[in-house]
DNA sequence: TTATGTGCAAACTGTTTGCGCGAAG
DNA sequence: CTTCGCGCAAACAGTTTGCACATAA
């Protein structure tokens, strides 16, 4: 079977899981190509429908199976989004470079992206007086966007 | 069938309800009464189990049900938590005088409670930059908590 | 060759919904 | 009396799991 280019995302994390002595398959080679090309806000089902088109016949247990040990390796990383299915993204992928956090308006159910360094101060103030550890990514915000807020006005 | 003291919040509630035009059924009684004895941090099949205690029959849909009208009607609000289910506190009562945002350790699950005026800061420049209308109570934020980032040490 | 990953089907959790009955107003 | 809420059962979405087979190493 042919594939096409590999991204170099792609190939530095098919090496990383040799090097950690996981297999390389078809299947999480097709999960990492989808991710790396893609805006880093696609769900398990998105990623298997994507999956499927490259290769065929990989069934949606597998890609979860595949998107929780590559979250394992530290290669994915996850956001779950409340009310509806979590978003996954790959670490170190060109589109993640800036890493951010996501906003969620609950009108119109859009995203939005935040630097993590917004957060920084309170991650900090946490981190100093309650010891807690921040992961700014790892969930949504939840608010309204400036456009809702203007249409819906009260 | 008798019922315990109403408290404060709960009959104010219940006033509200009238006025509004909605009915005053035992399930939504018994459903503020559990919510305004707990501490804030009951999941709808927490509630659906100490309601069926004080008002035998109440059905878990009718509690589903109870809690978004009610949340439709401002006096019950809720906190998504990720990879598992939301929970609800009133939103007047004397536990929830304090508001606060959920921090959860993605270790040990455990809840953490901060003061919203931590999030002030954040909600300020989202609104300013972005014109994104924070509401810091609605989703929890993950992390690792003092323990469990002293106990699994890396 | 052998451990590890996969396909499939079925379970599972949290939540919603269509229906006719019953009770609040 | 009429409308709205309820109990029930069934559906639903997202995700996980037990098992037998396939395959990367």
């Amino acid at each position: 079977m042919r594939h096409t280019e590999e991204a170099p995302a792609v190939t530095e994390a098919l090496a990383l899981l040799r090097e950690k002595g996981e297999r390389v398959t078809a299947a999480r080679r097709a999960v990492l190509q989808v991710l790396d090309g893609a805006s880093g806000h696609l769900c398990a089902e998105d990623i298997a429908g994507r999956v499927d088109a490259a290769e065929p016949g990989v069934h949606r247990a597998t890609v979860y199976r595949s998107l929780q040990s590559l979250t394992e390796l530290g290669i994915v990383a996850h956001t779950h989004v409340p009310g509806s299915a979590t978003i996954y993204h790959l670490k170190h992928s060109a589109a993640a470079q800036h890493a951010h956090a996501h906003l969620q308006c609950t009108t119109c159910e859009g995203f939005f992206d935040v630097p993590t360094d917004w957060l920084a101060p309170l991650a900090e103030r946490l981190r100093d007086e309650l010891g807690f550890e921040l992961d700014a990514q790892h969930a949504a915000l939840l608010g309204t966007c400036a456009e809702c807020r203007d249409h819906f006005a009260d």
